[in-house]
This record gives structure tokens, sequence and C-alpha cells, in this order.
DNA sequence: TGGTCAAATGTCAGGCACTGACATAATCTC
DNA sequence: GAGATTATGTCAGTGCCTGACATTTGACCA
């Protein structure tokens, strides 16, 4: 404790070792839980695929969830961070939407620097398809939505107890997962069809709290109809 | 097998002891999670209260959390069905905020029917607080707001494919957890208190999609900075 | 270079959630 | 009341996860 403690230091045989042990993992629990299922893989099954002992693999992750969730986590983390950086003039819904657009090319980098595209939209349906980590999920989720809140409450110079910036993000973040899982229930692995799909469900959200609503109202209601 | 399944047949010792064991399983879980906390709470101690096999415990409950979430369970049945009673020529929104307007009533007496409104409360926040329990009943709510999305669709007579219903219950959905919230965070256990809150909330959705902010812009902003 | 310290890993024992299989006891039906 | 049905108990076993302790590995310095 000679020296104080930096977050991430890249040099070091070390770190870089526990940093491709962690990858690793990932990587094998990911393969392991797309090909067998999340429940029919066992924590020791990944553990060995990586040579490592099951109680090592408990020091990396707190539980099967969180390796399951490993990269969920990173893409939400590269979207709070494009919010934080939205010029600051820029009014709430619209500073959501920007980062959210822009966002996309790190995300995909961060996903496809441990496993291939195809590979996690595959996890993203075990993951919609598994109650236990669906659930888990969309606990992460609502803790993104908290930090976000406390961003824009910040942007705006708000009361941190102004309750609008959550009823903003509440609002938003449910249509970004409506517009995610009908993602991944089609066959486009591609970036840009969840980019689209998710621009057009929030295109959505003002006309669709009109009070009656039209016929085939809003901007592009009728491309979604079918996927 | 020879007559037909009744969905609940009220008549028959043996149902009414079922509805018995199940109740009292419920309360004396809720009283020792509120007590000890869900985590230091084993189902042993559970079964034990009630002086049944673990065994048994486990044929009522698929696990230690769907007994802690099952008044959960039946507050939002209770809003499904309002939603689904509403005339059918209701706008949507308006449908969605005048049915939980009216369910308040039937919600706490289903609750008091169990359990006493502050114990009530008070397991609210340990789900809050516990990690397992606050993502598996943010699943519930997903689960819940697809059958509104359906009840609205066929309402409206629309295809299920169309997206509309889906975006509107995820950000009403939203908006209503973060009331929740707010209720569970305060002292007022009162059923108008989140009746208030809620209703407040809701107001502020559409004008927190404006672009730019007002200052202190909607109906009751203001009433809301203290918690 | 070798010694020392801290951090990472392995091993072991154990608790708790949950399940299948089978035996027993309680209700229901006739 | 006999027989069928259904709820319950018992037991053994698996899998997730944790604490405690021993061992190894890499970092740092004389």
């Amino acid at each position: 404790m000679k020296h104080a403690m930096r977050a991430t230091p890249v040099c070091g045989l070390r770190e870089r070792k526990k940093q491709r042990t962690r990858d690793a993992l990932i990587r094998a629990a990911i393969e392991l839980f797309v090909v067998k299922g999340y429940e029919r893989t066992t924590v020791d099954e990944i553990a060995a695929e990586v040579e490592v002992s099951q109680r090592t693999f408990f020091r990396y992750f707190a539980g099967k969830e969180e390796v399951a969730l490993a990269l969920e986590d990173s893409v939400e983390e590269a979207f709070v961070t494009a919010v934080a950086e939205r010029p600051a003039g820029e009014p709430p819904f619209e500073a959501l939407r920007a980062a959210l657009d822009e966002s996309w090319h790190s995300i995909s980098a961060v996903i496809a620097a441990v496993v291939p595209l195809s590979t996690y939209m595959a996890m993203y349906r075990v993951i919609e398809s598994t109650p236990t980590l669906l659930s888990a999920q969309m606990r992460h989720s609502a803790l993104v939505e908290g930090r976000l809140a406390s961003v824009i409450a910040a942007r705006e110079g708000l009361d941190p107890a102004d309750p609008r910036p959550r009823v903003l993000v509440a609002a938003v973040g449910g249509v970004i997962r409506v517009a995610q899982r009908l993602w991944g229930d089609g066959d486009e692995t591609s970036v840009e069809s969840i980019r689209r799909i998710t621009e057009e469900h929030l295109d959505m959200l003002v006309p669709v709290l009109a009070q009656p609503w039209d016929e085939h109202q809003g901007v592009s209601g009728i491309s979604l109809f079918q996927t």
C-alpha cells in the first residue's frame, strides 16, 4: 500500500493477465449459454473451460448472472457516457435521442472486442428467454435510469428532488426496451437495424400520448408493422 | 377427472385448507422478511412458522421470490382487470389513467385481506432494497405491460404488431414505477398519498417530452419537491 | 539476484435454494 | 366404507455461493 491505487493500470503483467482471464470467462460463459442455455450451464463448466477453479470465477463475478450481463453492462456504460457528453444547451429529450443515435458505433465496438455481434444477439435472446436473466437485466436498466436522471438533473441545473428527469428517463427507457425486444425477435443482426427501430419507436412517444389515436398516425408507423 | 375442472371451486374443505395454508405462508413470509430481511430469512423458517415441510412450501410457490411478490401479483392483477373494464370509447392514455385512479380501492382491499397496509409498505421497501427481489419485480412489471398492451390493442382494434400500445404502456409503466418508488421513500402510508403522487407524475409525462423545459412547468410540480 | 510483501489462486467445508422419487396421510366420490 | 385422488412428508442429491486457510505468482526493492 505504498503507492496510491490507480483505477485501471494498463501496465503490469498482473493486470493484463487479470483482464485476459476476465474476458476469457465472459467469452466462455456466453458461448456456453448460447449453446446449452443458461440454466443448463454450470459455473463449474465455465471455470473448467478457462482452467480456473470455481472459487476464482466467483472472485471475478458476484454470480452467474453477472457474467451473463457483463456485456450489457458495457453497453449501458457507453450510453451513459454519451449522454453526459451532450452539449449543455440541448433539451433533455433531444439529448437522450442524440446520445443514443451517436453511441451505436462505440457500443458495437465494445461488444465486438469480446464476441462477434451475432453471438451477442444470440445472447440477447437467451437473456430475454431466461426469467432470472431478464429480471437482472431489468434491474440494471433501472439503475442506469437512475444515473441518467442524475445526469440530466445536473445538466438542467435542477433540484435533485425534481421528478421530471426521472419521469422522462423512465418513459424513454421503457420505449427503448420495447424497441430492443422487437430487434431481438427479428432476424436483422445489424447495428443499423436496431438504431432505426429505436428511433422510430421514440418518434411514436409523443403522438401516442395524444388523446385519440389516428388510424395510422406518426411519421413511420407503417414501416414497423412487419418484423 | 370425471368432471371438468373449475377454476377456483370455493366449496370443498380441501380447497379452503389450501387457500388457508397459502395465505398463512404469504403472511409468515412477509412478516419474517420485514423483520429479518429477505436474505437472512430461510425457506425452512417460513415453512416451520406455518408448520409444513420445506417441500410443501415449494409446492405452493416456485421459489422464495414468488412468495415475496405474491401480493404485488394481486395488485397487478387488479390493475389489468380495471383497464380491461374501461369503456371502449376512451382514448388509451386516458383509459390507463382512469383505471389506475379507480383501482386503488380494490387494490388496497386485496392487500388488507392478507396483511395490514403498513406491513405491505414495509414489504415494498424490502423489495426495493433487495436486488434479487427488485429484479423479479421489474420482470413482473414487464409481463404486466405486455398484457396491458394486448388489452389496449384489442380495445382499439389494432394489429397485434402495431407497436403503439407497447410504447404507450412502457412509458406509462415507467412513470408509475418512479411514482411508486417516491411513495416508498416517504412516510405517508395512505392509499390517498400514492394515488396523488402517481397522478401528479403522469401529469408530467407530456410536458416533460416538450423540448425546452420551463422553470417550474406543469400543474403540480412544486408539491412534489419535498419527500 | 535474491528476498519480501501483496495479490491472485486453489482447496476444503458448509449453508441454502430447489428438485425428483417414493411413501404416507388426508380428502373426495360413489 | 372402499377405492381413487390429491396433498403432504421424507430423503437424497445438485447447483450456487461463501468463509477460512494454504499456496503460488507477480511486484518491488536492496
